[in-house]
DNA sequence: CTGTTAGCGCCTTCAG
DNA sequence: CTGAAGGCGCTAACAG
């Protein structure tokens, strides 16, 4: 039987009230009672037992990261950075991981609006409807969205700029004098970030006066974000005999699987085929000929989320602050170069 | 103000004592009486409150995963098998990654000797003085063991066979007729998989009665997780006069920097320099020349240690079973060859 | 099968 | 600056 708090509190001839002041507000004890139960708690090896504290005070101390997959070298940088940040206040992570799974993202969802099992929820590029998202944004949890959007202004969220990255990707390609320019995407709806990189596709065309075959833009449904389905989509458009130039892959495990079709079929990059990725993961500056990606500032944004979630938590009536967007980089390495011939 | 169990109970025309009972042991309750709690609880979207639960029971239905980082594809797999199984038998996660940082480690461990903080731990790969992780050990709190070893037969672990893994790829580049075979490995005493890779390595070459160059063995401290100090290790090994033939790396990940080193200097792999890998991430499969490695079982293994727990949980004074080896299995790529003249 | 009752361990007014 | 006292919301005997 561990040691509670009346222990302390007898052994260091106080009541339980100066213990618990000892504890949580020492400046409003004596130096010399503080001294006395310092030592009590230590000879006593006492621990505040947090269930109780959390079903007094309402708080948990816990933040919950609810997110689809942390087997993926962005999300878990950003968590990383997250947990560095909650740490130094005092925080600790719940890591709900719903891998895709409309049901399990439900089930998590459900556990979050029970009371104290967390204070407040950050929310990464899930794949669920928004309006269950929506449930916890009416809740009275607070909640910072990252790579995902709802439209409720009440709602806070970090967006990477990924209109961006695919736009520099595009215009980078175009610049280079491809016309026919693949593009390699995620065809989730509530995907915010395959949206975003359609759109930056798109925006980068028109401004050059182009207008993309539609053909050439592919949409894969990963739901579950486990089976690479993308191997097949990649060699029916290097298949075609008006196979594009280049191609937008949509990150760069996409990217490198392209690396592979073209081994198979002996096309070489960039000779015969120009590729962008994004996420500049550690392999893309490791294989040859190096990847051209974007680089997207997961830690940053996980350590913003953060602070975010932080500041809502402590003063949850705050102004909410408008959307943001993170900049992202274009790196040109070695897969690609201007069209052969 | 959320509802409390006592709403429900006045709503439904029924004692506290019977909705709690509807809500863990329905069995108990007649399905009249059922009936009208769980329609009350419809009608306030009554939710437990967990914190009193655990104040009462003692039990948060929670499970602390320790581990150096979330950024390593192994422990990531590893993590979210566990989550699977845990969320199948009602328990939620708590993420401690401690960075390699042993402060952190510390105060992780401080926290989880909290009470109600969490119901067990697994520990995974930590970088810590074992007699850290003893102090958990010692508490009352069922933990399990990945990949790491302490000298106390009553916790339980489960070991990835790295003996095997760098005794597989060692005797494999043997058996190709390389004489003098580098080991690229961590200096961590108490990271298990280090100690048991050299072993392994070690083995290998006394059963093909061949003494290794101790100077072929390079170490490499990387405490955090976070700087990648091979290169320079590897540039160093490969500018060597008596250069090594074959390298035997730590893992995929530091056999793509061997990649990129080879790219820089002229090498081909594997014509003038044979490379093994450990642990089969995505890339090893689409770099030029594919990874000859290691498949390790992760996911397997984070599932048997989130079982093993949960039985701990369960029946504390079950017999501990026996450390459990893993097997792992060579994959020969591109990468290694027979060595050129 | 159901209700009454007594805490679980802590924080926090309120008096002193 | 300190102590006494009440209650956070729930579960587990126990008695009916």
């Amino acid at each position: 039987m561990p040691a509670r708090m009346e222990d302390v509190a007898r052994l260091a001839g106080v009541s339980t009230a100066t213990v618990s002041r000892v504890l949580n507000n020492p400046e409003l004890v004596s130096d010399e009672a503080c001294r006395r139960v310092n030592e009590a708690i230590r000879q006593l090896d006492y621990r505040v037992n947090l269930a109780a504290r959390s079903l007094r005070t309402n708080q948990t101390h816990t933040v919950a990261v609810v997110l689809p997959t942390i087997a993926d070298p962005v999300i878990n940088q950003m968590v990383e950075a997250i947990e560095d940040v909650a740490i130094t206040a005092g925080y600790t992570l719940l890591l709900c991981s719903t891998r895709g799974d409309a049901a399990r993202e439900h089930a998590y969802i459900e556990l979050l609006t029970q009371q104290t099992v967390a204070d407040g929820v950050l929310y990464i590029s899930p794949r669920a409807d928004p309006d269950t998202v929506l449930t916890l944004a009416q809740g009275a949890m607070p909640l910072v969205l990252c790579n995902y959007l709802v439209e409720n202004p009440a709602v806070p969220c970090l967006l990477m700029d990924h209109v961006s990255s695919a736009y520099q990707a595009t215009a980078h390609l175009l610049g280079l004098g491809y016309r026919r320019i693949a593009l390699l995407n995620l065809a989730a709806p509530h995907y915010y970030p395959a949206r975003m990189r359609l759109d930056g596709y798109l925006r980068a065309h028109a401004e050059a006066g182009i207008t993309p075959d539609p053909t050439l833009r592919v949409e894969i449904d990963r739901p579950t974000y486990a089976n690479n389905d993308w191997r097949g989509a990649i060699e029916t458009l290097l298949a075609r005999p008006d196979r594009p130039g280049a191609i937008v892959a949509f990150n760069d495990e996409v990217a490198l699987e392209v690396y592979a079709v073209c081994r198979e079929r002996g096309l070489r990059i960039p000779d015969d085929l120009s590729v962008t990725g994004c996420d500049d993961i550690l392999s893309s500056r490791h294989v040859d000929p190096p990847l051209t990606t974007v680089r997207v500032p997961a830690r940053v944004q996980g350590e913003r989320a953060m602070r975010l979630l932080l500041k809502r938590l402590t003063r949850p009536h705050q102004p909410i602050p408008p959307r943001m967007l993170l900049p992202v980089d274009l790196i040109v390495r070695g897969s690609t170069g201007p069209p052969a011939g």
